[in-house]
RNA sequence: GGGGAGGUACCGAAGCGGUCAAACGGGGCAGACUGUAAAUCUGUUGGCUUAGCCUUCACAGGUUCGAAUCCUGUCCUCCCCA
């Protein structure tokens, strides 16, 4: 008899269809959640992670967040890190085939990955898997009695593949695999949920299909919504540049934050932050009434969360005072310059790193992007000539900054 | 296996012997504006020791005073037929 206590299933499903954009099906989670209720035999959550780029952002923490739900409804969750299946890429079109990482790169990138959903799940409550551990060692004729168990019409359904059969876009035929070894993962692991994003239904789905023909119980698809990242059309990535990232600094935290459309603000407040639900409804009059405050409070929130209360406090005078007053930051980095050598402006920028060539840097100073404590410095064949001691502020581009200190 | 069409900068897509560092659109960046790092408008978008030079149009050779553009080979993709 395991001890621990599982809520009753009412007040789970008021949890955990917080936010979700569909439950498939849901007859069947709220027979699985009165089982377990019953028996106080906890669920085997399952989520999956790719674990070649493992920058955490907030879309990923929309899922995350939805695990950590469970956990805190007792239930046992696992994470799968896909070191396998990373090798085929998840067939999203704009993916290519991933060459195989090594070793050390997967045990780097999955603990990496952890690191990272600790500020979110409960990492005592978490159960870490790599799925090569079981992948791995399929041989040719394992493959071929699993492909069997799935049909190529109902592969192509997949609207990725549809379309890019269309388009006459290649795809591999190993692309076909993909799903079939997540599926896999839920046969291996047995279990009873998987979450996921709604663009993950087709994997999903198949998990369940897979488990029906190896005579399993079959897992529920509990999937969210894609949370639409900063520039309010698309989902938010990191390929699209639209994304926060969940170990930003507070203040690209709290300014990207601030840049989302006014009608994002109220799918942030209820997808990405901790606030009380009771709450929402006041939050989705006020992101109309008053976007301008509504937002401020969003990112402040979304900075408390992941970097505390203190650090929330100076990104909001940060912003106030670089972006709104457009005044000068109190930190920033110090470049420090000899007085006797007459250097030039395009290179001190190229030295800063600012930029990443010195064209770009002459770019910016043609268009008066960059100023020198506080004036606009257009030629690019500017020439510092400083004899003593001083300093300077360099702003370059919107919100670079960077004191240059000239020294003998 | 046979026939056909292609591979161009971050992405999509023009160009088909010189005027091409390469039209146009998207994205990015900057300026103006703004509650905002939004929207909009404008500019810009290979590199460098920048009035000039260097390296790019799948890869390797070749023709030519000169090639992204022509020829040969290689690799890759798509379509039709089998």
């Amino acid at each position: 008899m395991i001890n621990m206590s599982i809520p009753s299933v009412n007040e789970q499903l008021e949890v955990i269809e917080r936010g979700t954009v569909e439950i498939v099906p849901r007859v069947e989670l709220i027979q699985k959640l009165e089982q377990s209720y019953k028996t106080q035999t906890p669920l085997r959550v399952k989520l999956g992670c790719d674990p070649t780029r493992p920058d955490l952002h907030l879309g990923h923490s929309v899922i995350l967040r939805k695990m950590r739900q469970f956990q805190d409804l007792g239930h046992h969750t696992i994470l799968i890190i896909g070191d396998f299946t990373a090798m085929i890429g998840d067939p999203s079109g704009a993916n290519k085939t991933r060459p195989a990482l090594t070793r050390e790169e997967v045990v780097a990138n999955g603990k990496s990955y952890f690191e990272q959903t600790s500020k979110i799940l409960n990492p005592d409550k978490t159960e870490i898997v790599y799925n090569s551990e079981w992948l791995s060692p399929m041989n040719f004729e394992d493959v071929i009695r699993l492909a069997s168990h799935y049909t190529v019409a109902r592969m192509i359904e997949r609207d990725d593949f549809t379309r890019r059969y269309q388009n006459n876009d290649t795809i591999s035929l190993h692309e076909f695999l993909y799903p079939l070894a997540q599926g896999q993962d839920s046969v291996h692991l047995k279990s009873d949920i998987e979450l996921g994003g709604i663009d993950q239904k087709f994997n999903l789905l198949v998990g369940r299909h897979l488990q029906k023909e190896f005579g399993q119980s079959q897992q529920i698809c509990l999937m969210m919504p894609l949370l639409v990242g900063t520039d309010g059309s698309q989902k938010m990535s990191k390929s699209y540049d639209n994304y926060i990232g969940i170990d930003e600094k507070p203040e690209d935290m709290y300014g990207k934050a601030l840049s989302i459309p006014d009608d994002l603000i109220y799918p942030y407040f209820e997808l990405v932050t901790d606030i009380a639900h009771e709450k929402l409804p006041d939050i989705r009059k006020r992101a109309v009434a008053d976007p301008r405050n509504t937002k401020h409070e969003l990112a402040w929130i979304l900075t408390r969360m992941y970097h505390g209360k203190d650090k929330a406090d100076q990104a909001r005078t940060y912003f106030e005072r670089t972006v709104i007053r457009k005044d000068v930051p109190d930190d920033m980095p110090e470049f420090i310059l000899k007085t006797d050598s007459n250097h030039g402006l395009l290179d001190v920028i190229k030295k800063t790193g600012f930029v990443p060539s010195s064209n770009e840097a002459r770019r910016l100073v043609t268009q008066g992007g960059v100023t020198l404590d506080g004036e606009k410095i257009t030629d690019p064949r500017y020439r510092f000539d400083i004899q003593k001691d001083s300093e300077m502020i360099l702003k370059v581009g919107k919100r670079k900054f960077g004191k240059l200190i000239f020294r003998n």
